[in-house]
RNA sequence: GCCCGGAUGGUGAAAUCGGUAGACACAAGGGACUUAAAAUCCCUCGGCCUAUGGCCAUGCGGGUUCGAUUCCCGCUCCGGGCACCA
């Protein structure tokens, strides 16, 4: 064998072997226990960076050491390829967005086969193109048939400049990222998928999903949300106009009844539900069913998990969208003006959510259910139409998103509930209204507000003395009794809107007729082809291309449009896991082979995905379970979440005020101040984030792999930091990665020529090689551990380079100690081999020629090596190490703490004192406490 | 703002179930080899002190425990998500 390393031969070399020989090429195979290892597919962004590098280099390493352990492995790779970068790329550059994203995948397949990922490419697919898609289309079809899909108004970012719908990321501080004008809400109809109907199961089979982190599962528990509440009717004072029904119309502009959703009540899966999307009337420009309304205009409802705190209310506020907003509104110009100032800015949560708090008193009344006091109705920003009835009661003694805006606007402060007797614990908030004189009128309480715990409740009528839990029901009771609410459950989750007003995606395959209304395309006509040689400018090229919209009804073959909205990617990549199972079918979304290979046994991905695609994804297998193409329930056994790679942000401020992204790549640091290389002048520095094409931040692994290999660039990115920890990018160790590689490969190499022998298998052993080998197979038991169960490669990878360096130190030449040495080597290349295969597999060829390194299979740890006489323990004093001890590894508890009282270092530290306790841990320490 | 994580030497990190804090590396400094450089090999490497010993130290402040990086309570800062980035 060659002196040298030379990955620049032997990985080319490694490479062309396993595409040749299809090495990595999954059949399916019964007889065989199967293991699905999927990595996230990218996004075909341009270039990888070093979030993707780690993501599929994790992937292969259990993809590999699956296939050693004996598994028929399946490792598929393809492409995301449909997403709004295409369309700005497309308008950047003056290309395709077809042509844009082939070429980017063919650069980036170029660059994972770089990698040496161990992967079928045979199943490679592609989100964008028709033979893909077009199953997409048909299950759409029958989700549609079935009643869960259904049409509604929706609220979206409208750029009055543009006149184009927003992403929530292209609206920067409130403005249009391209235009600049400020961003205002508007309500467009959009296809929905009835996700609540599954919000039970996806919430109740987190419970079974035990390969499952923790956080992950706790994320989406929280983002369903379940609740249990009670509903509560306010009806509507005599001096409000109620009896009115006449509603705003739409057409002003205003959400109209049709928007308002209540929560649409669970239904069990499969159920056929009555198919309100095929309710829909006149296509175009026609009435748009949601929700079935339950507005009864002569009372407000409000949902609330604090039924208890009812007494306390002081007002009620409702959106700003809500019916009872807009009726206020039509004869109140300055509420007109605040209810139109609300249209103003995103729709994102966040935003929403860190917006200064603010309201205006419709001057309407509500009578309260129980103590009939008329209650003001106010609008306030912070209430969400798409959440519960639009509407709160507000109750600004108990919380304090109500304490503090009931103190903006001096409205009353009722407390109802105190601190159950014996809770020592403070109420949060703040203590300064006892010593100061109020401003604002607030009943006397002997703890500070807002109280937003459960307690005791009083001033609350009959209810007074109960506790919060009693009075909840009681009230709940009593108010279902009136007529005027009754008990609740609630989930936080919202039905997904997956139109989107964009071009360079999945085709929504309904045709709108005149006549017939929304009718879903037949088989026969799928799929609907998105049109591929296009010119982008400003909006959809296909809503101006007759030939694409323009059909006939095929129900009665008049005249009719086809939707030109097309589908959010996320549902492409909810099923994309399925389809590898099958990717050439022709005649079926998914066949037989995907129940082989489904459930996938370990999915791995970035946590930025911990809630929207693992839950769109989790949604669409119970969706394909119910229509009858997969059994499982869920499709992702085991999940790893892995950090993020976070890399700084580097931008300028153009003199219109709008951001131009820097590379990292582009920027040094002289004298402490970031500058362009190119021009040597400062720039901006941003945060430290998640690596992405938006910011510009992704450092392409190229250059590193060019320089050192794709060996080094696996190895050095395990040995970074753990998978789960997120890792700011910085090639600090990369030279140490490398070196190692060379070191194996020289410690190799030496073996070698001193002559190749058997692998020790039994016999005396000097004393050196039989410690040395104790070591080698504790560290074949450690490696075996961090890679199958704690998936942590950092520390696996160290245990070997420890057990290289006591290699190096092992003395002797006799052809005992030669034979541990070649069972050292042996195993440690093979264990190296799913982290660093290219390297491993020359080398074992070299160790132990015409072995396949693919097909050999994972080193065993002898038990019988692992066998000690001696261990050490040590020795403390009140919980400080004073000693160490050696004893016999078997020797009994009380020997052990004879022997540690009689040692000099414990007698010297308990300074004649009596042992007071004696704490000793069989085989770690021996704790004297005087 | 809300939900979920994280914080340990100059740096990346380790300590797996509450039991030796800093494994393994990187960087730095010193030395060997060399005409020289690279490469390689050896040594030092948390802080402080009255230094073969001792004290302090795992973001900050409390608590539980014989014993806390690990568990609990309250903060700070950083990262991820917040439904149209993927």
């Amino acid at each position: 064998m060659d002196a040298h390393y030379h990955p620049e031969i032997i990985e080319p070399e490694a490479q062309q072997h396993w595409e040749e020989k299809q090495i990595f090429r999954a059949v399916e195979d019964p007889a065989r226990p199967k293991y699905y290892c999927l990595s996230m597919f990218p996004y075909p962004s341009g270039k990888l960076h070093m979030g993707h590098v780690r993501n599929y280099t994790i992937g292969d390493v259990l993809a590999r050491y699956h296939r050693m352990k004996g598994f028929n492995v399946l490792q598929p790779m393809g492409w995301d390829a449909f997403g709004l970068p295409a369309e700005n790329a497309a308008i950047a550059n003056d290309v395709a967005p077809a042509g844009w994203t082939y070429a980017n995948i063919d650069y980036m397949r170029g660059q994972l086969k770089r990698l040496g990922l161990a992967i079928d490419w045979s199943r490679e697919l592609a989100t964008c193109k028709p033979d893909y898609y077009r199953w997409e289309q048909w299950l759409f079809t029958r989700l549609f048939e079935k009643g869960l899909i259904y049409k509604k108004m929706a609220t979206v970012n409208w750029d009055p400049v543009d006149c184009t719908v927003l992403a929530n990321e292209q609206v920067i501080d409130g403005r249009g990222w391209r235009s600049g004008a400020l961003v205002e809400k508007r309500d467009i109809p959009m296809y929905f998928f009835r996700i609540t109907s599954y919000a039970e199961e996806l919430l109740s089979e987190l419970d079974h999903l035990p390969g499952w982190p923790e956080r992950v599962k706790t994320m989406q528990r929280n983002w369903i949300g379940k609740s249990f509440g009670v509903e509560i009717h306010f009806p509507l004072s005599p001096n409000s106009p109620q009896g009115s029904t006449t509603l705003p119309s739409p057409a002003s502009g205003a959400r109209g009844e049709f928007g308002m959703h209540g929560i649409p009540p669970s239904q069990p899966a499969g159920d056929a539900s009555p198919a309100v999307g095929r309710e829909a009337g006149a296509g175009g420009e026609g009435r748009i069913q949601g929700e079935p309304s339950s507005q009864d205009s002569s009372v407000l409802k409000v949902f609330t998990t604090r039924a208890d705190t009812l007494f306390g209310v002081t007002y009620v506020a409702v959106a700003a969208e809500h019916p009872l907003a807009q009726q206020a509104a039509a004869g109140n110009p300055a509420l007109a003006a605040f209810i139109n100032e609300c249209k103003q800015g995103s729709v994102a949560e966040a935003d929403l959510a860190t917006m200064e708090k603010k309201g205006m008193d419709t001057g309407l009344k509500v009578y309260h259910p129980f103590t009939n006091e008329a209650v003001p109705v106010f609008v306030a920003n912070y209430v969400l139409m798409g959440y519960g009835e639009g509407a709160v009661m507000a109750v600004p003694a108990h919380d304090e998103r109500d304490f503090a805006f009931a103190k903006k606007y001096g409205l009353p402060i009722k407390a109802v509930i105190r601190p159950p007797e014996g809770d020592t614990r403070n109420g949060k908030g703040e203590t300064e209204n006892r010593s100061q004189p109020d401003t604002f009128p607030i009943s006397h309480f002997p703890f500070p507000l807002p109280y937003v715990e459960y307690g005791t409740l009083f001033d609350s009528g009959d209810f007074s003395g109960r506790t919060s839990a009693e009075a909840i029901d009681a009230m709940a009771l009593v108010l279902k009794n009136l007529k005027l609410g009754e008990k609740r459950t609630t989930f936080r989750l919202r039905d997904w809107g997956i139109s989107r007003q964009r071009y360079w995606g999945c085709p929504i395959p309904i045709i709108h007729c005149p006549t017939c209304g929304d009718v879903p395309v037949p088989d026969e006509q799928l799929p609907v082809v998105l049109p591929e040689d296009v010119k982008i400018d400003v909006g959809s090229p296909i809503k101006k291309m007759p030939s694409f919209y323009q059909c006939a009804c095929p129900k009665c073959g008049g005249p009719a449009e086809r939707e030109t909205d097309t589908m959010d990617t996320f549902v492409e990549s909810s099923w994309y896991y399925a389809r590898y199972a099958c990717p050439n079918n022709t005649t079926a979304m998914v066949d037989e082979r995907a129940n082989y290979w489904l459930p996938v046994d370990q999915y791995i991905g970035g946590i930025e995905h911990a809630i929207l695609h693992l839950l769109y994804a989790r949604f669409f297998h119970k969706l394909m379970r119910d229509v009858g193409l997969v059994t499982s329930n869920e499709p992702f056994a085991n999940l790893l979440t892995q950090g993020m790679v976070i890399a700084d942000t580097y931008f300028r401020e153009a003199g219109d005020g709008k951001k131009q992204w820097i590379n990292p790549a582009d920027v040094e640091i002289r004298d402490g101040v970031a500058v362009l290389k190119a021009d040597g002048q400062p720039v901006r520095v941003g945060g430290t984030e998640k690596m992405s094409k938006s910011k510009n931040n992704g450092v392409d692994p190229q250059a590193l792999i060019d320089q050192y290999g794709a060996d080094t660039a696996r190895l050095f990115m395990m040995f970074a930091a753990p998978p789960e920890q997120s890792l700011e990018w910085s090639d600090a160790g990369v030279e140490g990665a490398n070196r190692f590689l060379r070191r194996l490969w020289k410690a190799v190499h030496e073996h070698v020529e001193a002559g190749i022998t058997e692998a020790y298998s039994g016999g005396e052993l000097p004393a050196a090689a039989k410690d040395f080998r104790r070591q080698l197979h504790q560290t074949i038991a450690k490696v075996t551990d961090d890679i199958e169960r704690r998936k942590q490669f950092n520390t696996a990878i160290a245990a070997i380079m420890e057990l290289m360096n006591a290699l190096a130190k092992l003395e002797g030449a006799d052809p005992a100690t030669r034979a541990v040495k070649q069972e050292a080597l042996e195993a440690v290349v093979l264990m190296l081999s799913p982290i660093v295969p290219h390297i491993c597999r020359t080398l074992i060829k070299a160790l132990k020629p015409g072995t396949c390194m693919v097909g050999s299979p994972w080193p065993a740890a002898d038990e019988s090596a692992l066998e000690r006489d001696e261990i050490e323990l040590m020795l403390q004093v009140n919980g400080k190490l004073r000693g160490k001890l050696r004893v016999a590894a078997d020797a009994a508890k009380d020997a052990i703490e004879a022997a540690a009282l009689a040692s000099p270092e414990l007698q010297k530290f308990m300074e004649g004192k009596p042992a007071k306790k004696v704490v000793v841990v069989p085989g770690r320490l021996v704790n004297v406490v005087v």
